[in-house]
RNA sequence: GCGGUCGUGGCGAAGCGGUCAACGCACCGGAUUGUGGCUCCGGCAUUCGUGGGUUCGAUUCCCACCGGUCGCCCCA
């Protein structure tokens, strides 16, 4: 086959798009009870958005994303990432301006990062993600994380494991800095390649290295937590506090460091602790980025937020054996025998339609046994049925599937009487 | 970007140099000329991922590429 979907992309045939739709309508709901509104942003961006939204030294900058010339010669970007377009966004329209602070957002995004793809990994991939600009309050942080789990809780997800650190201000991290680049410097030529360079450019982020793990150095190293000044300390103490309020648990990883330039103070991650889930095991991540607004032109405002990866919420789903509630059954389904029949079956199966019924017929002129056989492929609830025996006395045989029971409808009752089949239908069940 | 592994009909899966290919599921038709979920019979691969090569001959061997999958890096 030579025209397939590009490598990373996937179809979502309409079978599975239920079960997207499903879960994108309980999130919807979770952010109308928190009050948060939606916001949608262009699908590509000046490149230099990213660059410096995102941080020059990021892997996502560096090698992941989809930077293309545009005929006008301008360089653009597909977004690789929801919170920088969400911020240029709020930047660009002043909603810093907005009388309802803080501003409270959430979004369903495509995003596109050239990786190599695997179970949980896409180029083109979803996510959702909430973001709230305007508050430095740490009631904010918590509420953030709470509506992160919320998600999962609705539905129906329990291995789940919260990991939270501070990663302090900007003079808290500059002294952890510091003292990284001291710590780590007399074993340099020990450590991996990717963390020598680290060691210059992003020291913190060495303590998340997978390679050098086991490094005598890593367990001695100073933790950022013993550099946080007053105010960081406090400011964490304070979104613990809250979430041990709202009885959200959670475990402090000092080592756990957000891959983005623009995070400090609260980092959170979700991951799943479900069997079998595969390597890949971050559900969702987020965090504050004070001065992110500032970075991509605008006033000094407070921002924080988080972003959960949607294929990795499915599969997740599936890792539990959860079963969402989804109805793919079909009300009815019109068997007409004949020529006249089916005719007439065209405008029935209309005049339900428009009736508020949902009904499906068959296009082929199969006989009256393969249209049953469509009838319980599709799953109808009742089947109506219009031969040359009820031509003649301008009636319909209406049975239900289940009981199998079946009655004669006269023609000018039908609408009636399933509406009223339907709704009682559904009170039974 | 690196490494392992895999690529046969709509799906699952045999064949592993020599009649262009078992079997199962699904689907279509018939037995049963107006009633489904059972049974029986029949139908259903003219590119065996793509392109080269070896050979008298390749789905079967070799190479490259493409893609899936798992892992590494990193992340959602």
């Amino acid at each position: 086959m030579s025209m397939r979907a590009p490598r990373g992309t996937a179809d979502i045939l309409p079978n599975e798009v239920k079960r997207w739709q499903y879960v994108e309508s309980i999130l919807k709901d979770i952010c109308d009870r928190f009050n948060y509104d939606e916001i949608r942003t262009p699908l590509f961006e000046h490149t230099e958005v990213f660059q410096r939204g995102v941080g020059d030294s990021t892997d996502i900058v560096q090698k992941e994303m989809y930077t293309f010339e545009d005929r006008g010669g301008r360089s653009l970007t597909l977004r690789p990432e929801g919170t920088a377009t969400v911020v240029r966004a709020f930047v660009e329209n002043k909603l810093y301006g907005s009388p309802i602070q803080p501003v409270k957002l959430f979004y369903f995004m495509q995003l596109f990062r050239y990786e190599r793809p695997q179970q949980g990994r896409m180029r083109q991939l979803n996510q959702f993600g909430v973001e709230v600009l305007g508050s430095a309050d740490p009631s904010v942080d918590a509420e953030v994380i709470a509506l992160a789990m919320t998600c999962y809780k609705e539905l129906g997800l329990s291995s789940l494991k919260l990991v939270l650190n501070s990663l302090g201000d900007k003079e808290s991290r500059q002294n952890h800095r510091k003292a990284l680049v001291e710590h780590f410097s007399p074993y340099k030529d020990e450590l991996c390649s990717d963390c020598q360079k680290r060691l210059n450019q992003n020291p913190l982020r060495i303590l998340d290295c997978k390679t050098d793990r086991d490094h005598p150095a890593m367990k001695t190293a100073p933790s950022i937590l013993d550099y946080l000044n007053e105010y960081s300390e406090q400011y964490f103490n304070q979104v613990k506090a809250y979430l041990d309020m709202m009885e959200i648990p959670y475990v402090i990883d000092q080592n756990l460091v957000r891959g983005l330039d623009y995070y400090n103070h609260t980092a959170f991650e979700i991951m799943s602790e479900a069997e079998g889930f595969g390597a890949i095991t971050t559900l969702a991540g987020g965090g504050r980025y004070n001065g992110l607004t500032e970075e991509l032109g605008g006033p000094n405002t407070p921002g924080i937020g988080f972003a959960m990866g949607l294929e990795r919420l499915l599969m997740a789903i599936d890792a539990e054996n959860i079963k969402l509630p989804i109805d793919s059954s079909v009300d009815c389904f019109f068997i007409a025998v004949g020529e006249t029949a089916e005719k007439q079956a065209s405008q029935l199966v209309h005049k339900l339609r428009v009736n508020g019924i949902q009904v499906d017929k068959d296009y082929q002129g199969r006989k009256m046994k393969a249209q049953f056989k469509a009838a319980d492929r599709l799953k109808a609830k009742y089947v109506i049925i219009l031969g040359d025996n009820e031509l003649e006395d301008d009636i319909v045989n209406v049975k239900n599937m289940k009981t199998g029971d079946q009655t004669e409808v006269p023609l000018t009752d039908l609408v009636k009487t399933m509406q009223a089949e339907l709704l009682g239908g559904s009170q039974n069940e």
